[in-house]
DNA sequence: GGGTGTCTCCACCCTGGGGTCTACGCGCGA
DNA sequence: TCGCGCGTAGACCCCAGGGTGGAGACACCC
């Protein structure tokens, strides 16, 4: 440990972006009153934001979400991708699912709502800059339910079927026709409805229709 | 802000829970160190630390994953629903992505690995008790792949479909015949026909298997 | 050696599904 | 008023796909 900027007594070093005036001085005094951070650069918009961490390099880019000419995902997505030593933190008033699950995607390593507080964005600034991911709980709890729903037991429904006859079901999964897998798989076409009516009755499969459901919901295809 | 416990110079009261006795009193020293922080009890497995908590009433619980008598997810479901006032935070080795899931869904505010500095461990645990959710960057991620993998654009692929094509798009993906969807829309089997024919070529689909997947991948169907 | 399972292949049958065309009533906007 | 899109419907054709039965080759295990 005591082995980044901030444990070492040297601040952390913070550009800050946000569009409404009243928000950006509250938050350069705000934070700049914190031990351990130092606010190097506040702008009004993205592109803003984008010069100001080029110019300075700070170790976090406290961003809001909606702002004028680049908003927040994009800023996001520019900063990780041009300037991957600084993270970014996801500051906004709007807790829609998209923007947040945008936001994550495009790198950002916290996302705070506005009501968080002064320590609460500290935290959340020292956490990014220290490869943690901080997320307002409730907003964390919805990514997880939406983690909870992609995950749908996955296979071992397949149990019972021969790797070849998993082999033809992707294939027909990929929606193609018998001859079109019979010259994939480099057999006869005789074969492969062989294949076909084995997995069909194995699996209690009356078509390939149904064939193609049974694939997505066993997780043999995406 | 300064209305948290801890803001107030009131030191954060912790529990943890390890079965193995060199992390465990390792992690009673390393917190015990930190300002802000008082380590108020120190269990080896799940039911220890569920008394522990019955009995101290902390701010927060920091518990392993692997325990005997009672595991790390356990543990977290119970605490959360008998001492909902008490968070939880996760310390663990092991990094697969079902217990992940399975930790934060049982009410887990924070998921930290065991190469966390104590800094981190710190922060995690403060931001917890200040509902915030920690955890450590590359499981976030990861998290956010299964998130994502569960918004799959929905619609727009549909666009240009009617409605009663898509009706029948669905009954498709559920694996019905012309007839059967013909008895469930209450019309006849020639009108099923020709929605299907003008899906499959308005959505350039050459049979039934390709519209389920079609129909999948769309997130009409699932 | 015999049994069992998998992969391979063939022949035959027959139905459901897909392609095409035509047609009618309805609602809606030009 | 006319045209257009949509939902409805029927007729026709044709073939891919599904069902059945049989069979040879190879591997594995008892």
């Amino acid at each position: 440990m005591a082995s980044t900027p901030d444990s070492a007594g040297v601040a952390l070093r913070v550009v800050l972006a946000d569009d409404q005036a009243v928000v950006r001085e509250g938050l350069v005094t705000l934070l700049g009153l914190l031990p351990g951070v130092e606010v190097v650069g506040a702008g009004a918009d993205g592109l803003q934001a984008l010069a100001l961490v080029g110019e300075h390099r700070p170790d976090v880019l406290l961003v809001d979400l909606r702002m004028p000419r680049c908003d927040g995902v994009e800023t996001t997505r520019r900063v990780r991708a041009e300037f991957p030593a600084t993270e970014v933190v996801v500051l906004t008033t709007y807790t829609d699912d998209d923007s947040l699950l945008a936001a994550l995607r495009a790198g950002a390593r916290g996302f705070l709502t506005k009501d968080a507080d002064a320590e609460a964005i500290a935290r959340a600034l020292h956490a990014a800059a220290d490869g943690q991911s901080t997320v307002d709980a409730e907003l964390q709890q919805r990514l997880v339910a939406a983690a909870t729903r992609a995950t749908p037991v996955r296979t071992k429904d397949v149990e019972g079927l021969t790797s070849r006859e998993v082999e033809v079901l992707t294939l027909i999964a990929a929606g193609m026709s018998n001859t079109e897998i019979a010259r994939a798989l480099v057999v006869s076409e005789a074969t492969v409805k062989t294949h076909v009516n084995h997995l069909f009755s194995k699996a209690g499969l009356r078509d390939r229709a149904q064939a193609v459901a049974f694939a997505y919901k066993a997780g043999i295809a995406d």
